[in-house]
DNA sequence: TGTACATCAGTGAACGCGCGTTCACTGATGTAC
DNA sequence: TGTACATCAGTGAACGCGCGTTCACTGATGTAC
């Protein structure tokens, strides 16, 4: 979100007094704007570097004044993916002692869902980087965002009383069963049986079995 | 599966007497069979038609005298996957009566979890076609496995005495629930906290809540 | 204040590559008579 | 039983395409003196 704005402003300022400066100013945002817009544009996958220097207004061989690759440009754009999301929550989640935990917890699934089904090829690319390890920033807004979850599944964990090591599991599982939830559904795989099927927003907590009574505590 | 044993079978009959006829006899399967190999391989990724072709030993043309597009070999790469599946939970579930309705749901969900950590190319292209209506096989493929879920789930809804329809929303919760646990596996997004986790193969029935009690009925 | 110059951010053209698909063809098969 | 011929299943070469990346370059910027 905040490269994004900050990038818009920016072209807002330069394209007043003249239209095609030579020196971009912040090219590099610019790039990840365009990309973001392609994901956006129909017809899913990845777009290509050319469509991405020719929507920002520049040549192709400008893009690798910026990025060493491809791929490491759509890292970028990965990052602001997980950042976007991240900035949704902090900024439309109620606190603890408002809502409860636990339907904290579910509106954070319902935010998560509503994000993917709205950006869907940007939510894919997000995914899709096999080796997090070799980009570092992606890594971290990844984490950051799954840090998120585990502290608002903790807080439902505590809430119902049970062993607080449940928080790490219960964590992986909502995140498993929302995003199976948005790839099935982004697939078209959800009307399988014949009828439509929107599964409520109300998964969370309807599906999932936050903590699991019956045990004793995680295996 | 189905059709993979039968082209071993005729492979093996093939090449005894003369290595390479200059009629292949069943290029169609083995064109199958070579894309799935491939897939087994490292990397990812759908293999190329040229790869596919020199694997079968057969020139790339040769491809379409069995298919139109290289489109149509991967669906029907992506039925097989969905058979084998299929045949997996035929051959290995117990009755409801042996085990009860829920334990039968939960090896279910285990099955599936193994079959696609155990070929994740494959389990990731039965996935990948866009609009399944311009592939009707693969759409009953796909609909047959899921309609096998919702069997199962509909007896452990009936086993815990809920509304019958609750089978329904609780078979896509579960598909989620498994669809998404093996995709963030895959993508190696499960250790993010730092802690590695391996979600215990009893996540149906530690997490999913079935049916939710605590409702009157399916919205 | 003006100028020389190092540095930075762009351009335009070209590179080689692998891809899916098509073409005119040839070799093998099986059937009618 | 032998032969003509239609049909089918392959081959090999070529097509055009878009791709990511690299090259030698030029225009703009800012700083030391």
């Amino acid at each position: 979100m905040a490269i994004i704005d900050e990038e818009l402003t920016h072209m807002d300022k330069n394209s007043a007094p003249d239209s095609a400066p030579y020196h971009h100013g912040n090219l590099r945002a610019s790039l990840v704007a365009a990309a973001i817009e392609l994901l956006a544009r129909v017809d899913g996958g990845a777009p290509s570097l050319r469509e991405v220097a020719r929507l920002a207004g520049v040549s192709i061989a400008a893009v690798y004044r910026h990025f060493p690759s491809k791929e490491a440009l759509l890292a970028e754009v990965a990052v602001d993916g997980f950042a976007r999301l991240n900035t949704r929550w902090r900024e439309n989640l109620p606190d603890v002692a408002q809502a409860g935990a636990e339907q904290r917890f579910q509106l954070l699934g319902e935010h998560y869902v509503q994000f993917a089904l709205a950006a869907p090829a940007h939510y894919r690319l997000m995914f899709e980087h096999q080796d997090l390890r070799r980009f570092p920033d992606l890594e971290r807004a990844a984490r950051d965002c799954f840090l998120f979850v585990l502290d608002a599944a903790a807080a439902t964990v505590r809430e119902a009383g049970a062993d607080a090591r449940w928080a790490l599991p219960a964590a992986n599982a909502a995140w498993a069963l929302v995003h199976g939830y948005v790839m099935l559904s982004l697939g078209g795989r959800l009307t399988l049986s014949g009828a439509t099927l929107d599964l409520p927003a109300t998964l969370l907590p309807r599906f999932l079995r936050l903590p699991p009574e019956a045990l004793p505590g995680p295996r």
